[in-house]
DNA sequence: GGCTACTATGCACACGTTAACATAAAACGT
DNA sequence: ACGTTTTATGTTAACGTGTGCATAGTAGCC
């Protein structure tokens, strides 16, 4: 035990009470050039840390914000989660992960989510799940969803990519490279935000939707899950020559798998993928896909989170609901036309 | 705040020290069961959860245990954080990402090294740091180590796998198959357990090491980087037959990198990783890869780390100094006779 | 100089939990 | 029936911090 605030006193000759103040730069105080020099010069030498307990029982307030996790999408989770832990070090709040499958709040768990400042919430599944443990609370816990909102809730604010305008741009590629026969392979159960668009995009390009889903004991590994839809996708009934893919980890999959039935990418098939993970750029083909700013939203989620656990009322109330960044279509090698005796028979 | 223990011992109508100890089993207590039962439906039905915060300054211990984290190797880190994480959970612990690069204890930062229960470490850098920070403490901070541990401190214990035995496999594997250009790529400074044993099989073997190391500025994503060392990998100079990889994500990236200069794995050269991820059996070819039974690894660091923390010094003596999982060879498609004319010059 | 306003500091309590110590009732042995 | 151990519960202090209230000194103002 390194020291409390009142050693600290002690040293520099002043009250615990001082040494608190002094330290904090508490705001309404005017303390004399002389006391602080001495109480900055004992904390400093005794190394003190003010003890995080204490301080947080005394505030009941934590610095700590949340970020669910969940076992799909290696890649693109460990991508954001580290942006987000980043920008959220940066702002002066310390990064936990939560884990909302096992949390029984009173089996001795030491970090029950109503202690955290606020959260971060890739999934919608959690997005639920956490409004619905902190209902009883007086204050509602302040959450910030990626992707898209799904409740009600006032204190949820969302941050996502305009991914209906992505998936129009690589609809629109696929579509003037001669592509006719576009599918879409996409988690059977997933955030709606990405899959919404596309029935939409058939229609008003006037083609039959091609939907491949991965069934759900396969989802927790995207890759290995998505080279075995590869038959599926090429086969005869499935038939496309185009295949937009809900992300890019989906994409490198689904090429493997394509590769595996004798097929290449993008001479055979045209694959895109989302979000343009580092992956995207590193896998052979260099993949085609929907840019989505991680950096940016990762930024932008942590500020705005802070800006709601920090703000009153009133600066709460001028938030924005949520913040959409644009989506712009990265062409490298995993898309082409499609091959020749497809693109006789149209539709 | 939603009820604290003095609210469940007025409902159930007795004093809070007994709720306190019939909630935690606390040892050496015997209580009626019509007691205990008032007690646990009063708890329950008022949803009370004990404050981390008090419970935490009273014990002077938390239960959270940190995990340090490096940009580097994006798959392989998340899958040992993920089943990390779920293993330090099963054993009633929190796990916390710790990030030692940016935290400077005073700035405000919530939780400091020096209230963590214990690390799980994952590179030498921070096991050093670490150590160095707690130096001051009465008590050294828990520590286990996954791969080498480098210090000496007494309370630092380790978990790795038998590289040197993983290493010689994956070297015979290939020299059987009649490669005599071995090359192997890895990190420029790094934790010496895969590099260390190459040079040795290389005299074993009577062959002439070649060694890639990858640049520190490439470092940061391991997969891109390994691409760009294709060229030196195949280059006049290098030239090697077949290449062992410090891991799947380096070898996934030579093989992409090998492709983008025209030349097939196996058919031209053959490439092993290390290992054995998700992404090893996804990637085209598969990969061969050195399997170092990730999932054993989290539990044994987990285990081992909490029988340290909870136990007495006589227990903590007992405890085994370090855990070496056996690796063993996994044959798939990216290993191959070398090409005919290369057979002849050998060494 | 007396009143006010402000500056600089301290005192004492509250937060919710655990644990050492205390106590009353019951069981037990002779 | 009486001392002794055991069982079942309660009392109280302590952990280290932030903050409301109090206080002494100092300056301003007419």
């Amino acid at each position: 035990m390194p020291g409390n605030i009142l050693d600290v006193a002690r040293q520099a000759g002043v009250s615990h009470t001082t040494v608190s103040r002094i330290l904090r730069n508490a705001d309404g105080f005017s303390y004399a050039p002389g006391t602080r020099r001495k109480v900055l010069a004992a904390a400093c030498e005794m190394g003190y840390v003010p003890n995080a307990a204490a301080r947080l029982m005394r505030l009941k307030k934590t610095r700590l914000i949340g970020i669910t996790t969940q076992p799909q999408n290696a890649y693109a989770t460990y991508s954001l989660i580290e942006k987000l832990s980043l920008r959220i070090r940066e702002l002066g709040y310390t990064p936990v992960m939560v884990d909302l499958t096992a949390s029984a709040p009173a089996a001795g768990g030491f970090l029950d989510v109503t202690h955290l400042a606020g959260v971060i919430c890739m999934y919608a599944k959690h997005e639920r799940e956490l409004v619905a443990r902190c209902a009883g609370l007086p204050r509602a816990l302040p959450l910030v969803t990626i992707r898209r909102q799904v409740t009600a809730d006032p204190a949820v604010r969302m941050v996502t990519t305009d991914n209906v305008s992505g998936l129009t741009q690589a609809f629109r590629h696929l579509y003037e490279l001669g592509h006719r026969r576009i599918g879409f392979l996409g988690y059977n159960e997933s955030d709606p935000g990405r899959q919404a668009a596309y029935p939409v995009l058939c229609r008003q390009y006037d083609l039959a939707p091609r939907w491949f889903a991965v069934p759900v004991r396969l989802e927790n590994n995207s890759f290995a899950s998505a080279v075995q839809m590869a038959r599926a996708v090429s086969g005869r009934r499935g038939g496309v020559t185009a295949l937009l893919c809900e992300d890019d980890e989906f994409a490198a999959g689904a090429i493997a798998g394509l590769s595996d039935l004798g097929l290449l990418v993008p001479r055979d098939i045209s694959v895109v993928g989302f979000d343009d993970l580092p992956l995207a750029a590193a896998v052979r083909p260099r993949l085609t896909t929907v840019g989505v700013k991680m950096n940016e939203k990762a930024d932008a989620a942590a500020r705005l989170l802070v800006a709601w656990i920090e703000g009153n009322e009133v600066q709460r109330a001028l938030l924005p609901e949520s913040i959409v960044l644009e989506a712009a279509l990265i062409i490298r090698d995993s898309t082409a036309q499609p091959p020749a005796r497809s693109r006789t028979h149209a539709k």
